[in-house]
DNA sequence: TCCCAGGCGATCT
DNA sequence: AGATCGCATGGG
């Protein structure tokens, strides 16, 4: 089977599912905005608090802490069992394990699809750092402010605001385009939900900006396509030096077992 | 200073 | 259909 890798990582990882890890999540790379908030020195780190802001609504919260809020439990996916009990084989797999290990914790999370879709063309060609300042301009610059944050701009206020000194370099015109289709109503980014992963992945690709990484991103992170695995620079290095240069982010969690390798990899540069 | 970053579109073969 | 190239900017 094609997919055996990824299953066989899920595998492995629901014997950690019981927790989710809010810091890992914030540096995970998948949302822009979410921060850890500087509390005094504690070498456990246990007064951390995180902050997750989507839509119009912000979540401070501890780790440790109950989740109640039905928005906030859907945004973490609470519904999705990490644990799935796939059957087949178990090939024991050192690579498998060491992420496993390190990644656990980690969810998918359901965000905004608009703000995704843009956060995501910026990101291309970007660093992590250099994506979450160019996001933060854009929140200050036309996101409502609330309880000294800013919002995630709507399409409206980003199609009327002059981004053009918020360092998108030639995203730009990309992230205009986008925002004007969206707020004229040529795309529909909450009818996309009902759409087949195939149809979601052609119109997505159709933006101009969005190509399949891009794609696969929103795909996964707004619409929670989990078959969806996108394949960047620190995953061509991991495919190539764990996986002989075969790309085994195939079937139906393989984006779950991407944003797994994915966050060892950003995590281990030296490597 | 130099290198690279959650790539894409245009333009070739 | 595959391979190559230019692209704007900021972080380490």
């Amino acid at each position: 089977m094609q997919h055996i890798f990824c299953d066989n990582m899920l595998n492995i990882m629901k014997r950690y599912f019981n927790e989710i890890n809010f810091k890992k999540i914030v540096d995970s790379g998948q949302c822009f905005r979410a921060q850890t908030l500087s509390c005094g020195a504690n070498r456990d780190n246990i007064n951390e608090t995180f902050r997750f802001i989507s839509q119009d609504k912000i979540l401070d919260i501890k780790q440790g802490e109950e989740i109640s809020d039905p928005f906030w439990c859907n945004y973490f996916d609470f519904d999705k069992d990490y644990g799935i009990d796939f059957q087949g084989d178990f090939a024991k797999n050192d690579f498998i394990n060491q992420v496993a290990e390190y990644s656990k914790g980690i969810r998918i999370l359901k965000q905004d699809p608009f703000e995704t879709l843009i956060s995501f063309i910026i990101s291309q060609r970007r660093s992590i750092p250099a994506i979450k300042t160019c996001v933060e301009r854009i929140c200050k610059r036309c996101g409502v402010e609330k309880q000294g944050m800013y919002l995630f701009p709507t399409p409206e206020d980003l199609v009327n605001a002059d981004i053009s000194d918020c360092g998108l370099g030639y995203r730009h015109d990309y992230v205009k385009n986008a925002a004007k289709l969206v707020a004229y109503g040529d795309i529909n980014l909450e009818a996309f939900r009902k759409l087949s992963t195939q149809d979601l992945m052609y119109e997505l690709t159709s933006i101009r900006g969005v190509g399949e990484k891009v794609a696969n991103c929103v795909a996964l992170f707004a619409y929670s396509r989990y078959e969806c695995a996108p394949i960047d620079t620190w995953m061509k290095r991991a495919i190539n030096t764990y996986f002989g240069g075969k790309n085994p982010f195939v079937g139906e969690n393989a984006g779950i077992a991407q944003q797994y390798v994915f966050y060892y990899m950003i995590n281990h540069k030296n490597i």
